[in-house]
DNA sequence: GTTATACTTCAATGAGCGTTGAACTATTAT
DNA sequence: ATAATAGTTCAACGCTCATTGAAGTATAAC
């Protein structure tokens, strides 16, 4: 019932992985490689991007880990890039583990001002 | 089976959302909040960190509608922070969907570079 | 060898943002 | 009235990072 997934290093995981995700056009990349493996080129021409820029994305999603690279085996100038499976898995589920609304308890007041005399003064009568 | 949830508005909602909950100490305040409604002052002795600084990062989890304030009805000094439940859900789904990894076919190159002589030459003999 | 292709790396710019300390507001206590 | 408490707002500093254009690398085509 308790959110346990806050150790410094799952903190400092969600935070890394979420930095890389929060930008649009990494998110249009993930959403396109999940489609399929693509090449640069197509990825550029999809988004409208210019390849060097669609190569700096790519890299901070490779260092992420959440995407892979592999090169064409005939015509290796030719770069493909794929959905990273077990490392989006493992995000998606430390998302919805960190973020899962079951772990909101429906009412929990954690800190309230002492009672004094100004404070006593307006409360309801049979309060305590 | 595929990810629908690339609308321009979809995508920029998700941005956003990411780019507040891609801090530490956010996702920490946010951690504290899911369990019970918490003041400044209480945040602030959990996370060692001046109330001012509380304050931004409140104040940028409210303004992305994530958690509600709430003033103490006997000593208007005191503010209640707490998680936007129904926000937080949403977000969650919205991730939840974005990321799903059942989106990603096991197989799917998307595009190849054109046969030549020169690829070719190295084909597999029973290739097309 | 020369040119073309696919892509990466580099340097520079500019905007955004977390952090800090000080000033400020509002409310309660004495 | 004066002081204390709870919290917010402001200005300034530094750092990160997306974007751009140019240069660089590697491979394939001619």
């Amino acid at each position: 019932m308790d959110n346990l997934s806050t150790t410094p290093e799952n903190v400092n995981y969600l935070t890394q992985q979420l930095k890389v995700l929060a930008e649009p056009n990494r998110l249009l990349i993930i959403n396109l490689l999940m489609q399929g493996t693509q090449c640069n080129c197509m990825l550029g021409d999809a988004l409208k991007m210019a390849p060097n820029l669609i190569s700096h994305h790519l890299g901070v999603l490779r260092e992420a880990g959440l995407v892979n690279l592999e090169r064409d085996p005939l015509d290796a100038r030719w770069v493909y890039y794929s959905i990273n499976r077990e490392a989006l898995t493992k995000l998606n589920t430390a998302l919805g583990e960190f973020l899962n609304p079951e772990h909101i308890p429906s009412q929990n007041q954690i800190c309230r001002p002492e009672l004094t005399p100004m404070t006593l003064r307006d409360l309801p009568v049979s309060g305590n």
